[in-house]
DNA sequence: AGCCAGGGACTCC
DNA sequence: GGAGTCCATGGC
């Protein structure tokens, strides 16, 4: 995708592969507002303003512009990918209605927090318990919240995330936490796939889905597809599946192999975007 | 009132 | 290792 970098701006002409409506409410990230003339995004400490430019081109506005060049995976060709995907009528839909999707590379110690307190919730009310933590415990940076660092969140006691909402996975949260260094962070990163999936179903609160989800939003490991009850249809309407989820995830990573991850995504979209 | 949400832990066998 | 059950919370 052509792109250029101009004074703290990222300028996107011809975006056919980038929609930051689509990029946000695919349910991969939780910390994101629609301010209808523009979305606001964060990750970390850093914040970026996108909209479009008389739908001729994105501009992507940040003081810390290369980050998110990285975030959104800008150098990535989604154009290769989604002809590669179209093989089947419903992943043809798919594409069609969510062709601006990217999978943002976020923040691993973000991601593992945030795929926790989604565990059988719903996005709404993810969204509210991440932006409560980030509020409360995050370090204010200009306008805005950073997700708290490691250290803070190693003093949030259980009742506090009770206290935030994130009901019966707080302890799920300071147990994980408690478990976490920047060692098991930084070994995650330079595993394989498998590897780093034994690591992550370690962790309290982070089951097959959660660490499917951790793989593909925090490590970049595309050959997964997280199942959760929108993909546990999906599976079953439009591909004849009728086994538990963790099976359902492994036929479709045999079936979509290092492309399952982001099929997932056009699914998952469409899927719940039309029926909510 | 009861069901649902980007499920997982725990307990039984 | 599979199947059942319980789990906080708020919107509908």
């Amino acid at each position: 995708m052509d792109y250029y970098i101009d004074d703290k701006k990222i300028i996107i002409p011809n975006p056919t592969d980038f929609n930051i409506k689509h990029i946000c409410e695919c349910g991969q990230m939780f910390r994101f507002s629609d301010k209808t003339s523009h979305f606001e995004v964060m990750s970390t400490k850093f914040s970026a303003i996108v909209y479009e430019n008389d739908k001729k081109s994105v501009i992507i506005e940040s003081e810390n512009e290369k980050y998110f060049e990285k975030y959104f995976d800008l150098n990535n060709d989604y154009a290769i990918i989604k002809s590669e995907l179209i093989t089947t009528s419903i992943l043809k839909q798919a594409i069609n209605f969510g062709y601006g999707i990217r999978i943002v590379k976020q923040d691993l110690l973000e991601t593992i927090i945030s795929f926790i307190i989604s565990a059988n919730n719903n996005i709404g009310r993810i969204k509210k318990i991440i932006n409560e933590l980030c509020t409360c415990y995050g370090e204010k940076v200009e306008n805005h919240f950073a997700f708290p660092t490691l250290n803070a969140l190693k003093s949030i006691k259980a009742e506090e995330f009770v206290k935030m909402g994130a009901g019966y996975r707080a302890n799920y949260l300071v147990d994980t936490i408690n478990l976490i260094d920047e060692k098991f962070l930084a070994d995650l990163k330079i595993m394989d796939t498998k590897t780093a999936y034994e690591q992550l179903v370690k962790l309290k609160g982070v089951g097959n889905k959660v660490a499917e989800c951790i793989l593909l939003f925090g490590l970049s490991k595309t050959d997964v597809f997280p199942v959760d009850v929108w993909m546990s249809r999906v599976c079953k309407e439009y591909f004849g599946l009728q086994c538990n989820r963790k099976n359902m995830s492994q036929s479709m990573v045999k079936k979509f192999g290092s492309l399952a991850g982001y099929a997932q995504q056009y699914l998952f979209y469409y899927k719940r975007t039309k029926e909510i």
